[in-house]
DNA sequence: CTTTATGCAAAGTTTTTGCAGATCA
DNA sequence: TGATCTGCAAAAACTTTGCATAAAG
């Protein structure tokens, strides 16, 4: 899906979702989502911050963080914590589920999906009477350029 | 393996853990070692030093984090995120790795392992020369109890 | 007796909130 | 025009740190 396209989408299901509820699009949301979806797929509320001020545009720490919170509720984005105390966010729109391997000495993220491990999981679900709606799973480690320098 | 050998067994490790590095081995220490491994295999970091004030034993609470990041360190603890800001802390000795399903609505933890998963995990790694450490992977969903209430 | 640990209070980090004024539908 | 938003600054929640004093090895 190119950029462009992902950007149209996302727009449409944020307008879709803020009509339903009778909120409004105000011109920081679009400022917000549109940063968010022109280009990065992987990034932390600060850094998109800073990139925001880069580009000329002033929207508060507050609107923000209320906004990111929208994109999640409205199903747009993916909010994770790689055992950081900070979220890190990824967009669903264009985007196919997948986990995450996480380097513990350069911090590098790479994306997995594996269809035989969410079957599994499925099955762990139904044996526990319990209904899934999401799941994390991030393994950690050493990538190969890393691997070499660690003891 | 009864309660009283892990404790053992953990006083041992950080004792070990301690000397080699030429640290001390703390009234402090053994106190907070002691509370976290008569029982509780699940906590938080301040239930447990309220759990601690209630018997009396007046640690401070930069004393707590410094130790708990110690435990961490020395192999005994493992540091969990479950998508809350704050940290929940896990025994490692004396209890065999694990993942987690966690209910949206009620909060409650469960514990499941799964032997194919973790082979899979092993695959992926191999696939991406990554050398892994450990992983996390937790469900979100609802529970038995919570999945009728829910819309 | 030297190095490491503790307690206190203050600072830090990331995120949230109350409120008054601004703005969208 | 009325409900929702924004920005600000202050609060919140959790954890870390600097420093003087205490104590382990």
């Amino acid at each position: 899906m190119p950029q462009a396209r992902v950007l149209e989408g996302a727009e449409a299901q944020l307008a879709r979702y803020l009509r339903r509820r009778r909120l409004k699009f105000t011109p920081e949301r679009r400022l917000i989502l549109r940063e968010v979806f022109e280009h990065h797929d992987h990034f932390e509320a600060d850094a998109l911050l800073v990139r925001l001020r880069g580009r000329g545009i002033a929207v508060s720490k507050a609107t923000l963080y209320r906004t990111l919170a929208l994109l999640v509720r409205a199903g747009l984005l993916r909010q994770e914590l790689f055992g950081e105390r900070h979220s890190h966010y990824e967009h669903i729109l264009g985007h196919a589920h997948h986990d995450h391997v996480v380097c513990l000495r350069c911090g590098k993220v790479a994306e997995f999906s594996n269809k035989d491990i969410e079957r599994l999981q499925d099955d762990i679900c139904r044996r526990h009477a319990f209904r899934p709606q999401f799941h994390r799973m991030a393994i950690y480690g050493y990538c190969s350029e890393c691997r070499d320098e660690e003891a």
